[in-house]
DNA sequence: GCCAACGTTGGC
DNA sequence: GCCAACGTTGGC
């Protein structure tokens, strides 16, 4: 199957592309899906190879920041049954994991991080599922020329 | 801090 | 199964 691309939303304040890169290798479990429809694309869509751009959320410039790759499979994320983490959901069963999570490594840092102003002035973006009002997909996907485009802009 | 948009919950 | 209430997301 071809490589596909996808758009991951974080708050820089709970878990920023900097901390992704202070890990080692850059790699981290990206955690925390508590949407079913983003889980559906994480669990069933979502495939070890295929390119993330990472976007930071709920700061006053909201922005793609850098790329990375899925490294692993969708695996059930263990935060669901720890009782301290904030993603806790009392009713997740052990025996039938109702969130996911994937492995990504970071690619890319971006030297010029591309601003929501710049995706809504930019042609060819117009279709991207970010930009669509009222959207709250913490996982989408993107069109590999959306990709290019952005890298373009970013790298 | 506000509020529109949207997903989820729960009463009926 | 409907839908009002509620909680959360996320841009502004």
């Amino acid at each position: 199957m071809a490589r596909r691309y996808w758009l991951m939303k974080t708050e820089p304040g709970t878990f920023s592309i900097d901390d992704l890169a202070r890990r080692p290798g850059g790699r981290a479990f990206w955690d925390g899906v508590r949407n079913y429809q983003a889980r559906n694309l994480l669990r069933d869509e979502v495939r070890p190879g295929d390119g993330v751009l990472v976007y930071h959320s709920g700061i006053p410039d909201p922005a793609v920041v850098g790329t990375a790759v899925v490294v692993g499979p969708a695996t059930p994320d263990p935060t669901q049954f720890d009782r301290r983490s904030p993603y806790h959901d009392p009713g997740a069963d052990p025996g039938a994991p109702r969130w996911y999570g994937v492995e990504i490594a970071l690619e890319t840092v971006f030297a010029r991080p591309v601003t929501l102003e710049t995706l809504r002035a930019t042609p060819g973006l117009e279709g991207m599922v970010v930009l669509r009002r009222g959207n709250r997909l913490s996982v989408s996907p993107v069109r590999p020329e959306e990709w290019s485009i952005i890298v373009a802009r970013g790298a």
